[in-house]
DNA sequence: CTGATAATTATGCAAGTGTATAATTCAGAC
DNA sequence: GTCTGAATTATACACTTGCATAATTATCAG
């Protein structure tokens, strides 16, 4: 009469990520309401208990879930610089067009991130990680800023304003891209960005 | 012993924007998920039953609110322009500040934009109205900007381009002010968002 | 003053929520 | 093999949610 559910054990890394991606994947889906700890144990094809297991909360869950997002996301721009040549011009142009075309650039992507928005402003562990990723990127575009303005010769002490600025640009793109995907020509937003970003900088990004 | 509470009858339209700001509050300050029926009420200084006499169901109640806000920001957006210079520059210059200061940089008003921005991407008739607003914007914003290439002689041509560009500028901004407001020494936001556009356009817009 | 009616409150309910706790079962160590 | 601990399931609970329905009351016309 014991028809217990038979299961498979996947260890802590695994299973870890497979309860964060059909969290994702459900709050892409149907808003972060539709992510209810039942739905998400359906989705990874576990029992509710266990989430309890990985997370110390579901809100604890949720959070884990942003954080992977937003690492996704900017490692996915980083992981152009890797490919591209040692040019400190190509490589910020390369950071650039990949952060407003895809995989970055979807539309799934942008849904998580207004939720993720929602709650940054009263949540102050979900602003913590808000915080770093988006300083993470910043960064990254900083020095990449800074690198270019010294192969020119020129003062790096502009670099954080035009972080900033640059950073905003990117997120408007971006954000433009994946909610309204048909308002734009293929390519529109690449040349845009790349041009925007050599007007801010006073510099020709988008030959080489 | 019928201790029944005593109320006053506020009529249709009255009761039915009261319900309609309580919600508004309650999203921008806990999320879609504050915004119980109950809490609604007791924001409204009413009883969870009375929604159900103005809204057929609460989603009734969400959707209007949504529509309320939007016509509200379209309205205020609309009231700015008129209370600026004649100077095209000025002009420019005027609307961008405002785009980046309070009350404009709200937190709320982020909030409650990221809330909406969720549901866009599964619902068309949200999407619909978001893009009539979007697309509001951006064109006043093109036009202010195509005023100022005209009165320098320049073509108009690029003024498309420029106003998607500059729009996701202040939009990056405006939502980094209202998540992080405490990354950005005051005014520094302001400054960069004049000095960028002065880039963009090649024009000084820091004066006047 | 008296009905009539819409506005409002009061009460209750079924479904769904997150979480705690106990019972099971798999996988590797010895 | 068997023992053992962690991984997993199962069950239950207290609470919240939206909504339906019935009972009351304010207001206004006549």
């Amino acid at each position: 009469m014991s028809l217990r559910r038979p299961f498979v054990r996947a260890g802590g890394e695994a299973r870890r990520a497979a309860l964060i991606e059909a969290t994702l994947d459900l709050i892409a889906e149907g808003g972060a309401e539709a992510a209810t700890v039942r739905a998400i144990a359906v989705r990874a094809g576990v029992t509710p208990g266990l989430i309890r297991h990985y997370f110390s909360s579901k809100e604890d869950l949720v959070i884990a879930a942003h954080e992977a997002l937003m690492t996704a996301l900017t490692e996915a721009s980083a992981a152009s610089l890797s490919d591209l040549p040692a040019s400190p011009r190509a490589r910020l142009a390369g950071f650039i067009a990949a952060a407003v075309s895809p995989p970055v650039t979807d539309p799934r992507a942008v849904s998580l991130w207004a939720a993720a928005m929602q709650t940054v402003a009263r949540d102050p562990a979900m602003r913590a990680a808000h915080e770093a990723t988006y300083l993470a990127f910043r960064d990254r575009l900083q020095m990449l800023i800074a690198e270019v303005l010294r192969a020119e010769g020129r003062p790096t002490h502009e670099a954080r304003a035009l972080a900033i600025a640059g950073n905003a640009l990117l997120d408007g793109l971006w954000i433009e891209a994946g909610a309204l995907p048909d308002h734009f020509r293929p390519g529109e937003l690449r040349a845009i960005a790349l041009n925007s970003f050599g007007r801010l900088l006073s510099i020709d990004l988008s030959g080489d």
